[in-house]
DNA sequence: GTCTATATAACGATAGAC
DNA sequence: GTCTATCGTTATATAGAC
């Protein structure tokens, strides 16, 4: 192997990666990783099936790497919840911040989600190493606060849960909406709403008001 | 067909349904429709593959039946939310009732969520004919109480958004719970404490404090 | 790097002996 | 009603010409 190619990856490699990444998105969030077939994903890029086998070797290749996309985009919106913030204000961010992805990404809130639902086959071992260890250092902050008499004491860890739950439900459960709210596709409208009455419910409950 | 058939099934067909359907259910809500396989769900049952396939002609006929025992166990779970209660007690007991259902029949909400994460290819017309009325007769409920002065007005809709995907989220994620809550199954005191804090969150929200 | 053709395995479903 | 053997199809993955 050359310097160049352990430098960087050629431009078509970058590009046509990047289609079928793209691509695979959109049908695992469909079908999910064991309905979903390469013949399609290759079809929706708009490829021969085996110019995607050229790029990625093997259908669960292409899944990790599609999880891992996923990881990195929440992990940077999860980046600002600091201790030098105060409760209110991180929270009130928090929860925009992932209706907002809710919004914008909602195939990768589907695949994620059907990943858990099935038992968290691929990612459990990276909720052990990376999701614990950042509940764990959001508790402290959680804790600091509530022993400064900034909000009321509550079970961080189910706080957590159900803020996911509330949040990410605008994204997995958006066809259900639809249907429910009698209209093609959920308006900016919706989720502002949304946004709204979930921190409305999480200062109560922490009696941030 | 003799009318001894017509009444009903034979009792090893009847026993051998039900020992099918319990496999199926527990093998869709892990794989979810297109990922599961007949032969899968015939071990799981302890039957050969084509035993399977005389008592269930097609893996969709058989995926239609397990829905259908879904959504007749969540109707009768959702009945007791007449105006004839108090919002208070309405509100509470739905969302025990629910939380419960996740405790007890997690896979039944996790085989509903996979289908709606994947666009509700079979549930989109029931949604259509069945959810949409059921909710409309409730929001005039809530008018209702709205109107009397009994709740702060609220939109209906999204707060049923809001307390399915709490409820739920006890079933379908519990995946992810168990890693962060570091056991190795939810305890009961775990959806108790869920519970508290949902109806908590809902009646601040609908000021019932 | 692209694409046709194909190898190998697994799928849903059925035939037919018992 | 049960079960082995197997059909036809489709899946993942690769070989090899270009």
């Amino acid at each position: 192997m050359s310097t160049q190619t352990l430098k960087r990856k050629s431009r078509i490699r970058e590009r046509n990666e990047e289609t079928i990444l793209k691509a695979a998105e959109k049908i695992f969030s469909q079908q999910g990783f064991g309905a979903a077939t390469t013949a399609e994903i290759a079809k929706s890029a708009g490829i021969p099936k085996a110019n995607l086998h050229y790029y990625f070797n093997t259908k669960e290749d292409l899944y990790l790497r599609v999880l891992e996309n996923i990881l990195e985009t929440w992990l940077i919106a999860a980046e600002d919840f600091t201790a030098e913030h105060e409760p209110k204000e991180a929270l009130e961010n928090y929860i925009r911040t992932k209706i907002e992805l809710s919004r914008t990404c909602p195939e990768a809130s589907k695949i994620f989600a059907k990943e858990i639902i099935s038992g968290a086959p691929f990612l459990k071992k990276h909720l052990d190493k990376n999701v614990n260890p950042w509940i764990n250092e959001k508790i402290k902050i959680f804790e600091g606060w509530i022993a400064d008499g900034k909000m009321a004491p509550v079970d961080v860890r189910h706080l957590f849960f159900l803020i996911w739950s509330m949040t990410q439900t605008y994204a997995d459960f958006n066809t259900q909406m639809t249907i429910v709210l009698e209209k093609n596709k959920l308006e900016k409208q919706d989720y502002e709403t949304a946004a709204e009455m979930i921190i409305n419910m999480t200062f109560s409950l922490c009696k941030l008001n």
